[in-house]
RNA sequence: GCCGGGGUGGUGUAGCCUGGUCAGCACAGGGGACUGUGGAUCCCCUAGCCCGGGUUCAAAUCCCGGCCCCGGCCCCA
């Protein structure tokens, strides 16, 4: 018998717990500065929630099991579903906007590969009951600092548009438009004669193939590439939804971000709820990794949930994918797991030992990082755990100096040690450490 | 769900093709040499062939199935 992990899943060891605490802390900083404020709902839902917004497809891909109610639950995939509902169970008459961000675990039953778990974490937003341009706009500039804020310089956030995307397959006239969609989303994927092919089979004619190229081809700086948007789309509404952009991009540029803005119309991201702005996050990188998080505004989705007609925007960021990028370019800072002074009792001696627990109380109620010697290992043993683990300081408590009221204190570097008396030595090692 | 590559003490590995020495090595861990002074040295100890079935006198090694890991596809909320 034995006892392993389940698939997909991992354990995470203490150097890397205090890396990724330090990443949630960035970015926690981030939302609170925007004033979002946290909320954190049920691991599990009834997998009707998750349904109602994705449909029956969506349930092969969700960690889904009866309990022993004989309940249908499944573990939530992302946290947009149970935050809608949360928000149409009771905030559907609180003051406006809504601001909420979380930082928490999602379960998807998929194939783990690279950048790819059962269980994974994402920080996201959502911004509930504004529909204005101006919420698009906190929002996304918010997504661009938050990867600021882990030092991440090099990643570009791309804006889409789905009523664009949309109004286009209209244009086109494909009745297959989440088919051109798909393929659209991974233009970048296939050489361009592998895409002309594909657009083919999905039925569309040389002129259709034309309009698609063009489309792709709007990707790039906002004010170079909106212009061409304006000659491809003559509705009214399309038209509507440019101008909205060129607000959005204008908005962005008053938040300080545009230098990492850019415009992609090719970007569907997903297929169910988004209804107008969608976006992504890129980062250059040779792990395989694509986007390192995305959103984008899902205005029906409270409706669908059985909520008053609510607009909304929010976005998630992918940690596992964040993560190994900002450690292959050494951003998050090296981690100190070591105490900053270890007290080795010499001897079996209660008094010793007492003595040792005294010192080591004082220090931790002081705010020093201190360890005590537990395994009862000799004081040569005992020294070399603590200089393997860097230790900088050592007391060691014995009877021959508590006899006269006195501890050892040695430095680790150096090797000085320097007798003090029992009282004096919390104040003695403050200084040595600066405190 | 599909495809490719893997799985040997805690970690990293040798052995596998060509079946047959107590499954070797390094690091880590515990103890001792050394009963109050570290990183050295020496000695000892702990600990392993992913699981199940098959072939064989004999399986870590060959065959089948499963599980898991790494990566790709599909899909990506």
């Amino acid at each position: 018998m034995k006892v392993e992990r389940v698939k997909g899943t991992r354990d995470f060891l203490p150097e890397e717990m205090a890396k990724r605490r330090w990443v949630f802390e960035r970015i926690r900083e981030t939302f609170e500065r925007y004033n979002f404020h946290e909320v954190l709902t049920p691991t599990f839902e009834y997998t009707e929630l998750f349904k109602l917004r994705s449909g029956e497809e969506v349930v092969k891909q969700l960690y889904a099991f009866l309990d022993k109610g004989g309940r249908d639950i499944s573990l939530r995939p992302d946290m947009t579903s149970s935050v809608a509902r949360l928000y149409v169970a009771s905030f559907q008459t609180a003051p406006k906007p809504i601001k909420w961000y979380y930082i928490a675990n999602m379960f998807r039953y998929e194939e783990p590969q690279s950048g790819r778990f059962r269980e994974f974490w994402q920080a996201g937003v959502e911004l509930i009951g504004s529909d204005k341009v101006e919420a698009d706009a906190e929002v996304i500039a918010l997504f661009t600092e938050s990867y600021l804020a882990t030092g991440l310089e090099d990643f570009t956030v791309n804006i889409g548009d789905r009523v664009l995307l949309d109004e286009f397959a209209k244009m086109l006239g494909v009745k297959d438009d989440i088919g051109l969609m798909r393929l659209i989303d991974k233009k970048d994927k296939l050489t361009k004669e592998e895409f002309v092919k594909a657009l083919r089979d999905i039925g569309l004619s040389d002129e259709g193939v034309e309009k698609v190229l063009s489309l792709v081809e709007i990707k790039g700086e906002p004010n170079e590439v909106l212009p061409k948007a304006e000659e491809l789309f003559t509705s009214e509404e399309a038209k509507a939804e440019i101008k909205r952009l060129y607000e959005l991009v204008d908005l962005l540029d008053a938040y300080g971000v545009s230098k990492w803005i850019r415009i992609d119309l090719g970007i569907a991201r997903g297929f169910d709820y988004y209804t107008s702005v969608v976006f992504e996050a890129i980062a250059p990188n040779d792990l395989g990794i694509g986007s390192i998080g995305g959103g984008g505004r899902y205005d029906n989705l409270i409706e669908v949930f059985g909520g008053r007609p609510t607009p909304a925007t929010g976005f998630a960021i992918g940690i596992e994918r964040l993560i190994p990028i900002l450690e292959r370019k050494g951003l998050i800072p090296e981690v100190k797991l070591r105490p900053d002074v270890y007290v080795i009792p010499v001897g079996e001696e209660l008094g010793v030992r007492k003595a040792a627990i005294e010192i080591v109380s004082a220090l931790r109620r002081a705010g020093v990082e201190t360890d005590l010697e537990l395994t009862g290992r000799k004081l040569r043993k005992a020294l070399d755990y603590a200089g393997r683990l860097g230790v900088p300081h050592v007391v060691i408590v014995g009877r021959k100096d508590l006899e006269s009221g006195n501890v050892t204190i040695r430095d680790m570097e150096t090797g000085e040690q320097k007798v003090v008396k029992k009282e004096e030595a919390v104040g003695e090692l403050m200084t040595l450490l600066g405190l």
